[in-house]
DNA sequence: ATTCTCCTGTTACAATCGTTTCAGAATCCG
DNA sequence: CGGATTCTGAAACGATTGTAACAGGAGAAT
């Protein structure tokens, strides 16, 4: 019989169930949900790369009679989908009350709020302003376990304008870097609990040369912070042995967003013309 | 071949054209739009009380070849109209008001319940418990972007356990490890929309040579899937012209954490000892 | 009223559909 | 490594589809 319930959320719950071939068709058909799956089962069977037996076997495994019956239900879908664009997401919740990811998302929500409610969002402001500022180049660095957060900050940065470096979490290329570093530079430095001594030790250097320093740390606040002309203090405890960087990530992710809104005239001809060089280097995947 | 113009429109449009049947049609399939259409051509005349060539009249009126074409157009027409409000959805967020901040932060807190809605407990303690096995070997990859979460994991997966690595972004770094590789040992592998194609060819060879794959990926589920022994989807939607991370790096955060509490009695002596090491080489501050 | 013209639905038919069966392939397990 | 089990696509099937041909029926003009 017909269930109501969202079918990609379904074919996602199922998921782990499937075989390689069911597998590889419900991530076809997730991946061009809904019309994959609104034409003939014989077009979507070669769309998906599988034979049509196995769309059938996986739409019993979800529940229906067969095909007729699956796409009697999909139909349905779209109607209510394109009556009310509002996809509602009144499911319920799938996790045990106890379980590790009940626990570790409720810190991290936490957390961010906690965050968000300590900002200053004139700091924040004037940090995103400091990093779009075409004039100025950007170096950013992380200690030993946010040296990855670093990385992806500098990976997205890179996208958005040029004159952006990682320095290396290899502490001997760093003389060179502080030696190229010019006045007015920004140095993006993320520090978190357990500081760490060459963190403080470049942010001090990168001072002296006349680099304006944003420091992205935790609520204790590094001692690095002596240096900074900004400072953006995270929450990031986790019911773990470690601490959670994720609160540092929302943070790169937003000032990305906000200095892509800063600078956006430049950086969307910019990422055009990245996006066609990727396309023409085949790097990602291309459909038939 | 098919128009993109909108179809109710065009219907509209011709209706002072059409004969009686041919009209009691179209004001049906306008006030089924566009659902009405959708199935097959019999199952349409039926509910618009008049026969198929009727049905087949109308379209060719309307310019298509038949009733097949017609359809084909009508899909691409919906997939146009649900694509639409979804991306709008995602990028308009709930609160068009307010600073940066608290939208961005808004939307990975929505991100972080709906994934946690969404992902099954089962196949993530699995995925945990494949990380945990001692007698596996643990690799880790990620695409462009992606890249600096998996280096997040392996950089706190290397203080809990060892024989864990980092496939580097240099793509030919990857045969060797790949060679490298046992029937048992874990692959660990981060995709994201614009799936890249390296990455799914690196899963493709890995399960090839026996190992396990947990794959990482966003809701819309990468093809890499087929390979994969578990998949954890995420949401990722962001107020910005990219995905959000940030639930992708509470999922690793959350395994990290649950694969250190299936390994405490191991991890624990064994962080001890890092930790002197690292006090040792000075690396941290010292407090004077 | 008759004829003509244009609609309209019934019928017929090939094409395609969705489903079942089954044998080989892949995978798991001891 | 080999046997058992599961998975998968080729082939074959009836059912249904979309279309073409055809004949009856409604209405307009004469």
């Amino acid at each position: 019989m017909p269930l109501t319930a969202p079918m990609d959320e379904e074919l996602r719950l199922a998921l782990p169930d499937l075989t390689r071939a069911e597998r590889q068709l419900a991530s076809h058909i997730l991946t061009h949900y809904p019309v994959a799956a609104l034409g003939s089962i014989t077009a979507l069977a070669r769309a998906g790369g599988v034979s049509s037996p196995t769309v059938v076997r996986l739409v019993q495994k979800l529940g229906y009679k067969g095909y007729s019956d699956f796409q009697r239900a999909l139909r349905a879908q779209v109607e209510a989908m394109l009556v009310s664009p509002l996809v509602k997401q009144a499911h319920s919740g799938a996790a045990p009350e106890g379980h590790v990811l009940t626990r570790f998302a409720g810190a991290v929500a936490e957390n961010l709020q906690a965050t968000l409610a300590q900002i200053d969002p004139t700091e924040f402001d004037a940090a995103a302003a400091l990093l779009a500022d075409p004039t100025r180049r950007i170096f950013a660095m992380g200690g030993r376990i946010t040296h990855a957060i670093a990385d992806y900050f500098v990976t997205l940065m890179k996208v958005i304008r040029p004159e952006v470096l990682l320095m290396s979490d290899m502490s001997n290329a760093w003389p060179p870097a502080l030696l190229d570093m010019k006045p007015g530079d920004v140095l993006l430095v993320f520090d978190i609990r357990r500081y760490e001594n060459a963190v403080l030790q470049v942010a001090e250097v990168a001072r002296e040369r006349g680099a304006e320093i944003v420091l992205i740390t935790d609520r204790w606040v590094s001692p690095a912070a002596a240096h900074a002309r900004h400072v953006l203090p995270c929450h990031i405890e986790a019911p773990s042995a470690w601490d959670s960087n994720a609160t540092l990530l929302v943070l790169v992710e937003t000032l990305l967003a906000a200095v892509q809104g800063l600078t956006w005239e430049v950086t969307e001809p910019r990422m055009k013309r990245l996006e066609d060089l990727y396309t023409r280097t085949r790097l990602f995947r291309r459909y038939r």
